[in-house]
This record gives structure tokens, C-alpha cells and sequence, in this order.
DNA sequence: GACCAGGCACATC
DNA sequence: GATGTGCATGGT
């Protein structure tokens, strides 16, 4: 095993399969990753039960004919609400026009293609695009996040300031390509990321365990090596 | 009150 | 290509 591959087995042992995404259908899971861009998932969850409390509207036939304003409305409490209401709109009417508003009709599409494709649309980058490919499609593409980047370079696997293909290469080429797997271990990183001051602060276990090193930074930002020949996995 | 949260596009150098 | 900024609410 590689060291990304015993960091997987680690968090799973700690904290278990994690389900994920959290929705009930792959339409929710799309928007869900657009309503989480920069916000904290408490205040997704707040947007996410307004449209579901309102007629269902994680519907993609009732949210395509819903006004702008009344959207606006409903996604307030998870912040950027103007600029993320535009940019499911643009995912809506790329939607419609290209798959009719059917999910089975867009799962038909190539990965290569479809990651083109939904990166064309204005407001979905390439962290959400991958999120929608691996949670809604089930294709084997490591979505890349701020807590990757900061668990990662903390325990000087890599440097932070990677570019994000670069993040992303060296978990694909590092771990077979498969969906499941890519689905727990991002799930993973995700959750220890929201721990991750209360374990590194005093220890984390990761570093602990494969580093022999107290974590003695982290909280406020993982301090970066000046020289990347520090680090274990250059690229 | 400061800081952060599962980004992204755009402006500027 | 690197860096800075606006977008905005809610929890700690």
C-alpha cells in the first residue's frame, strides 16, 4: 500500500463509511454542491429543506419554472444566494436544452465529455463538476477541496498551492480508479476536515501514526514548507 | 466582533 | 500565472 492509499484505511477506521452524498436523489445532489460552494453545510441544509418544504422543488421540472425571486427566497440562509440562484439557472437551462431535464439522459454521457460540458457552464468549477460526476454518476473522479489541500499539506504530502489537476493526478494515480472508493475517502477528508482543529491542535492521528510527528500547526492554516523537496510526494 | 465555511468568476498586475 | 476581490448567511 501507498501512503494515500494507508491514510484511506485510517480514516475509515476512525470514522467509519460515510454515505455519502447526503441527498435523497441525484438531482439533489447537483444542486447541493452548487448550494455549498465557500458555505458551511448547516446553512445548505436550511436552503435544501426550504425547496423541499416548498411543493418539492428539488424537483428539476418545478425548480426550471420557478422565478428567480422566489429562488432567491428559498436559498437565503446558505449565503451568495443572487449569484448561486444564476448559477443554478445556468445549470438548469444547460439542462433542459441538452438532456430535457433527465438525469438517466445526461448518466448516458461519456465522463471526459460530460466533465467539458459541465465546466462550460458559468459557476460550476471544477470542484463541483467533479462532485457531480463522482456523487451523481458514480464515475471515478477524486474531487479535490479545500480540506484535501490542507490535510494533505499539513502532513507534508504535498504543497498546498498545487494546482488543482495537480491534486487531482496525484490521488488518481495513486489509487485504483473506483468510484466507491473515491466517494468514501473525499467523504472521509471531509469529516475529518471539520475535526481537524480539534485533532491537530493538540495531535492528529494521521501524523501520529505515519509521520512519528506532534502536529504542532494547523488551526489557523497549515504552515507550508519553503522547500517542496520536503515533502513526501513531490510532483 | 472576528473568523470561518465542502467555490467561482473576474480584474489587475 | 499569481494574487486579490466580491459574493452573504449563520455558527463558534
Amino acid at each position: 500500500m501507498n501512503i494515500i492509499e494507508e491514510i484511506f484505511k485510517a480514516l475509515f477506521e476512525k470514522y467509519g463509511p460515510q454515505y455519502w452524498w447526503p441527498a435523497d436523489s441525484p438531482f439533489e445532489v447537483i444542486i447541493g454542491a452548487i448550494l455549498t460552494q465557500g458555505t458551511n453545510w448547516n446553512n445548505v441544509e436550511k436552503a435544501i429543506n426550504n425547496l423541499k418544504n416548498n411543493i418539492d422543488l428539488l424537483n428539476p421540472e418545478r425548480l426550471y419554472y420557478l422565478s428567480d425571486e422566489k429562488l432567491e427566497e428559498l436559498i437565503k440562509p446558505c449565503g451568495f444566494y443572487k449569484i448561486k440562484t444564476k448559477r443554478i439557472r445556468n445549470f438548469l437551462n444547460f439542462f433542459f436544452k441538452n438532456f430535457d431535464g433527465e438525469i438517466n439522459k445526461m448518466a448516458k454521457t461519456p465522463t471526459y465529455l460530460l466533465r467539458e460540458k459541465l465546466l462550460s457552464i458559468s459557476g460550476l468549477g471544477k470542484e463541483t463538476v467533479d462532485s457531480i460526476l463522482l456523487y451523481t454518476f458514480n464515475r471515478p473522479v477524486f474531487v479535490i477541496d479545500k480540506y484535501t489541500r490542507k490535510i494533505f499539506s499539513c502532513l507534508r504530502v504535498a504543497d498546498f498551492s498545487l494546482s488543482y489537476d495537480e491534486w487531482q493526478n496525484l490521488f488518481q494515480n495513486l489509487l485504483f480508479p473506483i468510484y466507491q472508493l473515491f466517494n468514501e475517502y473525499h467523504a472521509l477528508l471531509v469529516v475529518h476536515g471539520k475535526n481537524r482543529c480539534r485533532f491537530c491542535k493538540g495531535t492528529c492521528f494521521i501524523k501520529e501514526r505515519f509521520f512519528s510527528e506532534k502536529a504542532q500547526f494547523c488551526h489557523k492554516g497549515c504552515p507550508l514548507l519553503e522547500n517542496k523537496s520536503n515533502y513526501y510526494l513531490a510532483t
